[in-house]
DNA sequence: AATCCAGTTTAACATGGGCTAAATCGTAGG
DNA sequence: CCTACGATTTAGCCCATGTTAAACTGGATT
């Protein structure tokens, strides 16, 4: 069976949430829903769709994991959707912060020799303007090493690996402070009690709140560089 | 009210089949449903929504004709989808004739600011690859001056300016031949009885079917440059 | 003028996707 | 060990869009 823009949207979703906690054996219905801007019956809905259709299992009242053919859809469009995203900011010129919708739209409708061209004038990236890898076209996803900077120990110099959001201001603001994918910085300090945490980037200094620190992850230079 | 996907693509193709029989005072539901690919009772009933949202004329089986409100939905449109072609052929490298399917789907989707840019990064061209004229961000359709290559006069030089077809095979055979949008050629002469049409391009002789010349419209070069 | 046909429209049904309200399940706390 | 609550699923609804079959209309032909 051949998935719809909808169930690829599903798929690609369940994906990106179990990617974030590799440890979780399911994907919460309601994790999907919350993602998806969609009550949760739609999702048990469509969750029963793409189980007749072979695309992931569902334990009822438990959560879905992807089945191999899944993965292979979600990829895809994960794949579409990132280096659209890429080209976007690279090819195009818009910035990271700009780009989210219009690449949401494109990764459904663009053909492989589309984003094969966008893949070859982007450079062949290895992952997305948030810092997210880009799984090949034969379907394998990186794995990236990383930790949220809210765990990181102090006074170590770090680069910026995901920022973890679609907030265009949250992403801006992040921009202004040149915090992007790839940016080497120093973690100066963490106050206790989800306090603030300062910062040393390009010999600048700048304070985020405990929340904000959230979205981003940090590994060393050499693990960046992995992928 | 706000037209969905599929509205503005009935209104764009609607405007489209108008711009090509200036003379006809309606556009036909069944021109319609040939050119959408369904069936007569979806135009129908389409048609019916559009005219309830305001973007339409229904004359009961005579045919419609776009209101204001329609003409601006369908030529948004319309500028989305040739500038997007344009910009696939110009800045990404693709041969007019691949480009059709992408550009559909993707002029549904961009956004204002990216197809201004796909405008901008492919010099603000004045026609679609297909030499169809492409409406200005303000809403204004140019009128090309051009005739069918099947009735104009014989011994005469004249330059192409629109290729009507969408089929990916006569488009390939036509930039075999050379003959696309803005190219000069002679008119060498025109068998009668729909015979076959004899040209003479960049110092080669080629035969065109009667039919096939059909789908080629012509004009003088000055005329060609208004435009 | 009567008739017939091509083109339109209406009727009845399907499917994908969404929603709210109601029922049900699993588990944490008493 | 039971109960209650939050998470999940089921039930019943809506809308947009498509289909085929049947009814209708207007204009051309006898």
């Amino acid at each position: 069976m051949t998935a719809t823009d909808s169930m690829q949207e599903y798929l690609a979703e369940a994906f990106r949430i179990a990617y974030y906690q590799p440890e979780a054996p399911y994907v919460s219905t309601s994790a999907l829903a919350e993602e998806m801007h969609v009550s949760a019956p739609a999702v048990t809905r469509m969750v029963q769709r793409l189980k007749h259709a072979g695309f992931l299992e569902h334990e009822p009242y438990r959560g879905i994991r992807l089945t191999e053919a899944g993965e292979r859809e979600a990829l895809a469009n994960i794949r579409r959707h990132r280096l659209v995203e890429r080209f976007l900011v690279d090819v195009m010129g818009f910035g990271w912060h700009e780009v989210h919708d219009d690449a949401d739209d494109m990764g459904l409708v663009v053909s492989d020799a589309l984003v094969d061209k966008m893949d070859e004038m982007s450079g062949f990236p290895k992952r997305c303007p948030h810092g997210e890898p880009i799984p090949s076209a034969d379907g394998v996803m990186p794995r990236v090493i990383d930790y949220p900077l809210s765990e990181v120990e102090v006074d170590r110099d770090y680069v910026i690996s995901r920022v973890h959001s679609h907030d265009g201001h949250k992403l801006r603001y992040f921009s202004e402070l040149n915090l992007e994918p790839g940016k080497r910085f120093r973690l100066v300090m963490r106050a206790p009690f989800k306090g603030p945490l300062q910062l040393q980037v390009d010999g600048q200094t700048h304070f985020l709140g405990h929340e904000l620190a959230g979205t981003l992850r940090v590994c060393s230079e050499a693990e960046y560089l992995l992928v």
